[in-house]
DNA sequence: CTGTTAGCGCATTCAC
DNA sequence: GTGAATGCGCTAACAG
């Protein structure tokens, strides 16, 4: 549905602000030389009163902005950073990415994202790609190989993983301690009295997926059972994926993330299976919704924002070939809410 | 939490791919000029067959990416575009960035992301400082003023806006039409029996809202009257207003998003009232959420991610001076579910 | 303090 | 076809 506002992009106001204008035209018009309005501008070398206040002048009644891109390519640095995530509709990833993003911009840097759809092949080059733009490359909970990670950190001068820890390279990380909370759900489930619980499983190429899987193995025992189902990383994975789970007769679902669990509990909603009398359901990551349904999910808590924040610190750590990798974990508090309960004996 | 995973960053691969090399690097490489190397890489200009062999040759063995900054600064262009959005926790504006961002990496562009965490005084300023890099910003639901929008409008050479229209300024825009959707939505309701209703007033200063206020405006009768409460954009704010609604003693509580409404159900279970038993509630945009909660929620639904390629297409129509101020609007479709039912009278 | 010079990496003229 | 020269906008050296 087309329509047309009509009148043409004309110039409303004021100012004779042409498109652009340039740092000599700011010379010419405070009739000094281009480089005393860089010293303005940057502050770096004292200038004189009289002349700095003409510059000022010309610089405001030109609208003149210094072209980034000239900058750049003279420092060598652009000033951005570049964050890539496998779905901006996960909120999982739109808070890491806020976090980042507001952590830069007080640094004043940009920041470029790259959504890669949740197909680990595209995470290598969209990284790349950013590389060629931004001074450092933030990798959100990537699915690529190993051996692509390797080659990525061979590339690319500045780069950071969320959730993800390489082997050998040293690639600099904040990573959630994914064990500590799987074992905090297990125990808090263990203790509740169930003994058969259902894990949906995550991407299988995720570091956090391996990570909770080693989890799992240490708390699984004689009395506690753990079955697993594939499932997935969003909420439609999570609906799809519930009905194998109540296949399994488990007493406790235990979901890969919130936002599968949010999905799991509108199928088991669907089906009249109420929670937590029939079935408990846990999540992890403590996304917003996750105390706006019910039952408020029981789940373990992630600062997001802030993971997105470390990310950036270490990229300012890494400045100047700083020490190499360094690895941040943080430590998530389990939060028992409404969705988990002893089983039904 | 700190440790160090050893280990300086050392290359661990087998190339000596440098951390940037430049075209000249290229050409000494393959034993040509730097001009034949950009022909080669651009494809513009015919090359023998032998030397663009060596050319790839070198390219592929120094692992060389042209600098998109000197090819910014020749071009004029960076083939970047910017996105402004209020809050990237909304998921709302998550997938209007979404939508933005896949249409440009279609067309080969990376996206520049602001948020500025729904303070209105500072849209302006991220427009403009985006705007140094980027060849065209998206203004996402901006809240700033028409005067701030009209002076923006004057500075930037292409910008565009997603729900918001200005009055005389010719900002090419793609809008939802909330009047429809709010009409169909009070329709809904006054059929269901409702006759008094309250509504949960988004933030004064968003075009979307006055657009809702006319709807609303015009949907108001003598047998069926609407009730304003302010409340916000976000969960937390519906969350928070939900006690002011109930306190009107409307039978149906029309919230300014699903967002919103998210909050407000949450609350009005804590409460103990029932939806849609003891009151109604109805939503706007169909978040994935929506349709997740118990029970699922009535709204209108807005395909998000095509409002963002959209923007990217008026961008794109926009290339070379274009016919100025398009304006395109989509209009939403009311989704009825169990959220809404009549009236206990 | 200030102006002039040089060059960041690249694509695009020109000559050959 | 190809190479040498020019300049995008800016700042860091240099002179003065």
């Amino acid at each position: 549905m087309w329509c047309n506002a009509a009148m043409g992009r004309a110039r409303t106001g004021a100012g004779p602000r042409s498109p652009r204008s340039t740092i000599t035209d700011v010379a010419r018009e405070a009739a000094v030389s281009p480089a005393t309005v860089s010293r303005v501008l940057s502050g770096t070398k004292p200038v004189s009163a009289d002349r700095e206040r003409r510059v000022r002048a010309a610089v405001a009644r030109l609208g003149y902005r210094p072209n980034p891109a000239a900058q750049g390519l003279l420092r060598g640095a652009t000033h951005t950073i570049g964050v890539v995530v496998p779905d901006l509709s996960n909120p999982y990833f739109a808070e890491v990415l806020k976090g980042v993003t507001n952590a830069a911009e007080a640094a004043d840097f940009r920041t470029l994202v790259a959504d890669t759809g949740e197909k680990a092949g595209a995470e290598h080059d969209a990284a790349l790609e950013l590389s060629r733009w931004a001074d450092g490359v933030v990798l959100c909970s990537p699915r690529m190989s190993h051996w692509e990670l390797t080659m990525l950190a061979d590339a690319v001068a500045r780069l950071m993983c969320v959730n993800r820890l390489g082997r050998g390279e040293p690639v600099p990380a904040v990573v959630v301690d994914f064990e500590s909370g799987v074992s905090s759900i297990c125990r808090h489930l263990r203790e509740l009295g169930h003994r058969r619980v259902v894990y949906l499983r995550g991407p299988n190429r995720a570091w956090s997926e391996r990570a909770r899987q080693r989890a799992l193995r240490a708390a699984s025992a004689p009395g506690f059972e753990i079955v697993q189902v594939p499932c997935g990383s969003s909420s439609v994975d999570g609906h799809r994926a519930a009905d194998a789970a109540l296949a399994t007769r488990a007493t406790a679902v235990m979901a890969f993330s919130d936002y599968v669990a949010l999905g799991v509990l509108a199928r088991l909603d669907e089906l009249g299976v109420s929670v937590p009398g029939d079935m408990s359901l846990t999540g992890f990551d403590d996304i917003a919704m996750s105390s706006l349904v019910s039952p408020r999910l029981t789940t373990v808590a992630v600062d997001k924002q802030r993971l997105g924040r470390h990310a950036w610190q270490l990229f300012a750590a890494s400045a100047a070939d700083g020490p190499g990798g360094q690895v941040v974990t943080v430590t998530p508090d389990l939060i028992i809410r409404g969705s988990t309960a002893g089983p039904v004996t």
